[in-house]
DNA sequence: TGCTAATGAGCCGTAATAAA
DNA sequence: TTTATTACGGCTCATTAGCA
């Protein structure tokens, strides 16, 4: 202990202790002042090199920076302990706040993505829906025996097909408009009975 | 570490200085004094009815509480002003931490979605083309018996759900085929001459 | 050697004060 | 009044000295 020197509280340049004998409101025995600008400076910058310095380096920097000569030991001491309590405050909201953050956008990804893959499903259950009954429409004509209905199956399953819609109706009606016109005009054959029956596929 | 040695840096502070020599015990300034858990308490009550009591309520409830009549009535302004600041702080850290629980959860729910419903995807475009699969067994099976120009056509059909870009080309091939067929085995019409030319049409 | 009291650091919470 | 800062009581932890 001893070297307190000085002794006061902070005094030394500013307020300092008054004579306070006097009957002094509350107590101000000079304590709570607070530290000037230059004097704040010079601390940040130890304290971005150093944020924990030991006794020594404490002693050392209030040698070596003159404005610091009026502080106490004690005082450097609890700066520092203060400032590292603000930082840590500060670095955990910040913490929090870019978690929310990150947690945000992963979220909207995870919607979007989401509903991408929901879309893929319907249409994959629909288009699954719709083979079976193909299968199911193909199995029942050719139990019919006849050859016949196998051309209805034919039609059904290029119906199927019809997913990438409107390519498959289009060669639909070129067909349609291809036997039209053999019928018609292209070729005159004799009248075949089972055109007729190739034709309404196509319609 | 030890080199605390000397120096008085810490406590010697307190109780010391003061410039009166006069030992006194501490109070003296006093200055920060830790209230104790029966005052807090009491002070924490009213809180939660009053956090902002006006000057009248604090002359009130030190009239009223004799647990608190040793603090200064600014004492007790000044703990309702540190405690509502404290809890502002508090319950701003609360809600970010709130948000980043509930943003957590939903991060999780969506996660889990998102794997179910890949594995749906997955499920069911292996089903679709298991069940194309057996579509195109059934015709085959079906070409073995008879009826063939038709069954081929339903395979046609199959290659062109699986690739829209070729349909026409399948198209063109199964009506070929089919009128190939068509004049030699499927129809016993009688052999038409013009047949040949719609044939060519398709090649 | 092992246990316990003493010492001192750092952190937390908060009283008290100054500034905005 | 609210916000930011200074300062301190008190507790935990680690190191150490002293005693069994």
């Amino acid at each position: 202990m001893s070297e307190m020197s000085g002794m006061g509280c902070s005094h030394g340049g500013r307020g300092s202790k008054r004579g306070n004998g006097s009957g002094d409101p509350d107590g101000d025995c000079g304590k709570y002042t607070r530290y000037t600008a230059e004097q704040v400076e010079v601390l940040e910058k130890v304290f971005a090199e150093c944020p924990k310095p030991t006794f020594s380096d404490r002693q050392e920097m209030i040698h070596n920076y003159s404005i610091l000569s009026n502080l106490e030991p004690k005082q450097i001491k609890i700066w520092f302990q203060n400032r590292r309590c603000r930082e840590k405050q500060k670095k955990e909201a910040n913490n929090l706040q870019s978690v929310n953050k990150k947690l945000t956008a992963a979220n909207k990804l995870l919607k979007e993505e989401n509903d991408r893959l929901q879309k893929q499903v319907s249409h994959l259950v629909y288009e699954n829906e719709y083979i079976r009954q193909q299968l199911e429409n193909i199995s029942l004509d050719v139990t019919n025996t006849s050859c016949e209905p196998a051309v209805n199956s034919l039609q059904y399953s290029l119906r199927a097909s019809n997913d990438p819609s409107g390519l498959l109706l289009v060669a639909k009606e070129t067909m349609t408009e291809f036997f039209s016109k053999a019928t018609g005009t292209l070729v005159d054959w004799v009248q075949l009975p089972g055109m007729k029956v190739l034709i309404d596929v196509f319609k």
